[in-house]
DNA sequence: TTGTACGCGTTATCAG
DNA sequence: CTGATAACGCGTACAA
């Protein structure tokens, strides 16, 4: 087992110093052809590589960028990875992963961790608990530190950064306005508890959409789930809810869900009660998820774009990291992603 | 924006030395309470965090691991990842993830940009080009310059190193019988082509209790598909070829399939044939995946137990990280888990 | 053409 | 009780 070797062990060896080592390997002009072939040559035999954490301390940049998201076994998240690391890599850097589940204190205690030093700056999605607690401290000092973050998904406007976000408002409404193309005239909403801002969103979408077709929102078909349970427990009671609401509105024609488990279940319970799908009722997701391109009938669904949006966010984080600050007064921008209907078979 | 502080700024600040700033710090009995007092104090004011980058470099120890997988958008992944995360945090380690693409040249790039100091060890899953290839020349240098390496799922033994692997011969085993069991006699297996050591040993595993039951294996019963091509162009192939395996075998009454969407294609392709799953034709897969759960029928699976994976692989790696093996010689171990049938509807 | 000195931030050792 | 020094590995300005 050889170690990695370093300069000072190749300047021990070939007998020079170790800064005509440093600069033979850089094919400095400073240092004679002979000595650069010898230094070279040696340097490749023993598989010579810069430390890197030897340059990031020297040059104070890490090239390393670190990602705090709630959880990871989630096609949604795991495609903004995906999207990062593309970027990323290809700029030269490094991703270096966070998962806060959900929690307040395990996001400070991981951005914490991360912004000692061991990253150059955060991407991340707030968790439901930081959203709840509206407690922003951790964003707001690691950025006073000169720590960039930019945010994407779950963004409150509290927080002065980059963002990426998705059109949640207009992607909802389109999808809405979908249902009521296909002559839906009683559409019920299937969303979550206001305090996550996407959940908002959409549900005003839902109802911008009724009201420019002249459709009064009645409040008896929209169901507000609290999302902070346990998803098993969670989704059995979302079953009977919608059962319930089924067969106390028998003209529902059209079911709008802010995502892909709600969507799934909506069609679950309609199939349960005899109802066809698209035939009875249509239903439209909002999702980036596989569950709607193998369910029976396909899901139509508003796409996020979930890699583009990982890739933008990593751009931007990337040119904040490497613009000089000394010049110019620093601006935040806001990018959105629009989003795209996906029609399957659950719509007409 | 106040950068953030150092020990040097807080000895000048304090005018004391930097050692006195740094063992104050640490409650050094060297150091007078009056002085503890003032540094601690100041420290804690302006929020002192000793730099990551600085401890590495002078322990020669990241406390980072880096984990290195095909593909991210995947359940059995994302999983594993997870519980990679949950240990190494819990043990004080952070994860850097590295992604090959099933690419063999990013494989070994995104390992020496790791290796070169960033990480103390690698978690890794072969990507299929380097299966294809046989080539692991990459592993073993890693390894040869002191860098631990634990695999997991996709290996080979031809490389020395601790694993982590499902017991894919016995999983497969027990979900034929099952079948077997179930009464079917005439079960078709869907499978990959054999270079991917998982899907050689299902196989086996599918022979072997056809075997113990006494029923002949036929070979038009075995279904191996080119996984190396595009998911959709390959998935429409694939249905093609159930299509014409049920038709020319009407008496096929169960399916093995080695992972989840070949399952959940061949229910697809039943339900057009007019077959009924369970009752005509029951169906098994092998997978973590959430379509199984979410599917309709729901499909019965055998489960890889990937979280627990990732913990037993992120255990192993740092215990071999922070064993000092001076003192005893190296050995390699390899961690079985446990498959489990969970049962749904598509068996009976 | 080559080598010395310094600094990145930290800690350990040793001297005062 | 406190401070100077060296070391981790590298790159570079400056000196020889």
């Amino acid at each position: 087992m050889k170690r990695k070797i370093t300069l000072k062990q190749i300047a021990r060896e070939l007998d020079v110093s170790i800064s005509t080592v440093s600069k033979a390997l850089k094919n400095s002009k400073e240092i004679s052809a002979d000595t650069i072939q010898k230094v070279q040559a040696f340097a490749k035999l023993y598989n010579y590589r810069p430390n890197n954490i030897a340059l990031s301390l020297k040059n104070r940049k890490t090239n390393t960028i670190g990602i705090i998201i709630p959880e990871i076994v989630h096609h949604f998240f795991s495609k903004v990875i995906r999207g990062v690391e593309l970027v990323a890599n290809k700029r030269g850097y490094n991703v270096i992963i966070g998962l806060s589940n959900e929690s307040f204190s395990k996001e400070v205690i991981n951005m914490e961790m991360l912004a000692n030093g061991s990253i150059d700056g955060f991407i991340l999605s707030m968790s439901k608990e930081t959203l709840l607690q509206q407690d922003y401290h951790h964003y707001n000092e690691t950025m006073n530190q000169g720590m960039p973050i930019v945010m994407f998904d779950r963004v409150v406007s509290d927080i002065k950064c980059d963002k990426v976000i998705v059109d949640d408002f207009n992607g909802a409404k389109n999808a809405v306005q979908k249902l009521i193309s296909n002559q839906c005239n009683h559409i019920a909403l299937i969303t979550t508890k206001d305090y996550v801002s996407v959940g908002r969103l959409r549900t005003q979408g839902y109802l911008e959409a009724l009201e420019e077709n002249k459709i009064t929102p009645q409040a008896e078909l929209i169901l507000k789930m609290d999302d902070t349970l346990d998803y098993e427990v969670h989704l059995e009671a979302l079953e009977a809810e919608i059962e319930q609401l089924f067969k106390a509105h028998k003209n529902i024609d059209g079911v709008f869900a802010v995502n892909e488990l709600y969507a799934l279940s909506a069609m679950k319970v309609a199939r349960r009660l005899g109802l066809n799908v698209p035939d009875d009722i249509q239903v439209i997701g909002f999702t980036d998820g596989v569950l709607s391109k193998h369910s029976t009938p396909s899901l139509t669904t508003v796409s996020q774009h979930a890699q583009l949006m990982g890739e933008r966010a990593a751009d931007l984080l990337i040119d904040k990291i490497e613009t000089d600050f000394d010049t110019e007064e620093e601006q935040f921008q806001t990018v959105v992603i629009n989003t795209e209907l996906v029609e399957r078979e659950s719509t007409k």
